[in-house]
DNA sequence: TCGTTTGTTCAAGAATATCGAACAATGAGA
DNA sequence: TCTCATTGTTCGATATTCTTGAACAAACGA
């Protein structure tokens, strides 16, 4: 299996990020790591087809938001809090606190 | 000419102004109004076809991100600030503070 | 070894972006 | 008033991206 392309600190675009939590899907993701901590792509339960919640991981890594390891059978995520926090300082906390709880989301779509 | 929409204030979501500036072209459109006020679309001096511009300002306005309003044959489009500052507090600010000046530009794409 | 779990890759259709051309609305000038 | 230029929008075509199910690959455990 290929190895999985992340960007380093300084490759990380503004752009890029907000594109990435652009999305209701990818939005809720962001908050689950930033509420549960590192989580396989299997935590997040949402009635998106399996192959479309890996291509939200995918822009989510390779924008820089995640990083992905494997452990075993499946991917290990985390969000780049201390990165994301140096390149683009309050941006992460920002989004973060103004996500409500009941949520613009993709569980319920 | 159809009169043009605008989101109440509870109507923009977060995710919604995300992806509204989640792109180069519309980020540097919003960054022109930050720094210059209120202007035109033809104050946004890009490569892109005009017809494309127009797009972004449409994506801007649908989001909540601007408010804009007929001035003789042009648009004038003004930040909505102090709505975004009450849905989303931090957040456009968070957003603009990280801006660099050398950009990640539509202007030079 | 065989089956399960986890996630990626692929191919197809749906949705969105970009562009040039045509159009509409307004204002300026003869 | 009658052009003409300016500013943006709308339309149709092409290109890129999103979403999905099916097939595949890797790792684990019985």
């Amino acid at each position: 299996m290929k190895p999985l392309y992340h960007p380093n600190a300084d490759q990380i675009t503004l752009t890029g990020v907000l594109y990435a939590l652009g999305d209701p899907a990818r939005l809720e993701i962001v908050k689950l790591l930033a509420q549960q901590g590192d989580q396989p792509c299997s935590a997040f339960n949402c009635e998106l087809a399996k192959s479309t919640v890996s291509h939200h991981f995918k822009i989510l890594r390779e924008s820089g938001v995640i990083y992905s390891r494997k452990s075993g059978t499946q991917h290990l995520n985390s969000l780049r809090r201390d990165e994301l926090e140096e390149r683009f300082p309050g941006l992460l906390d920002a989004v973060l606190s103004n996500c409500s709880s009941n949520r613009e989301s993709a569980l319920v779509q």
